[in-house]
DNA sequence: ACCTGAACACCGTTCAAGT
DNA sequence: ACCTGAACACCGTTCAAGT
C-alpha cells in the first residue's frame, strides 16, 4: 500500500470513530470522508461499504474482548461484551449481526471471542454457577441486547437488566 | 375535519403500517405519500414528523396491551409486549422511547398500559411467583429487549431469551 | 495505484400558490 | 381548510478524469 493510502486509511478509521460514536452508526459517510479531508471516492475505495467501516473498527474490539476473557470471570466479561457493545449508536445491532453472518470478514475475529467467551461459560456451569442448558449463543445474544438497553433506556436500567440476567443464569432448571 | 382530510389522514396511517412493516421506522416518508396518493405536504401537514407518525400507530398498540392485561397472565402480557413491539424493524427504540418521554402525546396510553402490566406483576409477586424487587419498569425494559433480538437475530433466539428471562423473575433473591 | 469531485438519483422538510 | 409540488439542502454511490 502506498503510503498516502496508508494514512488515509488510518486517518478514515479514526475520523469514523469519531463520527460515530456521535451520530451512531448511521452517520454521513460524507461528513466522514469531509472531516478526514479526503475524497468522497477515497472512503469508498478504502471502505466499499459502511459495513466494511464498521468491521474495520469491530475488529480490534472483539479481539480484545478474546483477550480479556483470559483473565475476568464470566460475569465481568458479559458485562465487557453488553456495555462495550454500546459504544455508538447501533453497534449493538453490527455486532450481533458480525455474531451471525458466517460469510462476514470478521467471523475469526468473531469465533476466536465466541470460543473464548465459550470457554468462560463452561467452566462456570462445571462449577454449578450457572444452569447447564444456556449456551455462549444465548449469552452473547442477552449481553448485546443489554448494550441496546443502554443505548435507549440509559446505563441505570441497562445495569439493573445485567443483573437480573446474572442473577437468572444462577437457577437450575433446564 | 374535512371528509378529504379525514380520508387522507387514514389512508396516510394504514399505508405507513405497511410501508414501516416492509422497511422498518426509517422508512422513506415520501414514498409513503406516494403510496397514499396524497402530497408530500400533506403528510407533513398531518404528521408534522416521523415521531408523530409512529405515534400514531403505537396509540393502539398501547390501549390493545392494556386491554389484554386483563385476562392475560404475566408470562403471555409480556411475550405479547416483547413480540408485539417487533412489528417493525426500529419499532422496540420507539416503544421504549414512547415508555420514557413523560411529554409524549402517548403518555396516558403509555401509563394505562404500564399499570395494567404493574398490577399483573404485582399479583404475581404476591403470588411468590416472582422475585420481590423487580419493577414494571424492569420488566418493559427486558421485554422490548426482547423484541430487538427478535428482529436482530431472529424469533427462535428470542424466544429462548425470552424463557431465560421468565425462569430468571423466579429466583428469591432481592 | 491512488485520489478527486462532478453527476445521478434519492431523501427530509418547508412554503408559496392554488382550490 | 386543506392540498400540492417546486425548491432547498442534504445524502449514498459511481465513475471519468486526473496525478
Amino acid at each position: 500500500m502506498r503510503t498516502d493510502a496508508q494514512r488515509n486509511y488510518a486517518q478514515l478509521l479514526a475520523v469514523a470513530a469519531e463520527v460515530f460514536a456521535e451520530h451512531g452508526t448511521e452517520a454521513s459517510l460524507r461528513d466522514v470522508a469531509r472531516r478526514a479531508e479526503v475524497g468522497i471516492g477515497t472512503l469508498y475505495r478504502h471502505f466499499p461499504t459502511r459495513d466494511a467501516l464498521l468491521q474495520a473498527l469491530l475488529a480490534s474490539r472483539f479481539d480484545a474482548l478474546a483477550e480479556a476473557a483470559d483473565g475476568d470471570d464470566l460475569r465481568t466479561w458479559l458485562h465487557r461484551v453488553a456495555f462495550g457493545s454500546a459504544a455508538y449508536r447501533g453497534l449493538p445491532a453490527s455486532v450481533l449481526g458480525a455474531l451471525r453472518d458466517e460469510t462476514s470478514e470478521l467471523h475469526a475475529s468473531c469465533e476466536a471471542m465466541r470460543t473464548a467467551g465459550a470457554g468462560l461459560l463452561a467452566a462456570s456451569q462445571q462449577a454449578g454457577q450457572v444452569r447447564g442448558d444456556v449456551t455462549i449463543a444465548d449469552l452473547l445474544i442477552a449481553a448485546t441486547s443489554v448494550g441496546w438497553s443502554a443505548e435507549q433506556a440509559g446505563t441505570e436500567g441497562a445495569e439493573r437488566q445485567f443483573t437480573l440476567l446474572m442473577d437468572g443464569l444462577r437457577v437450575n432448571i433446564g
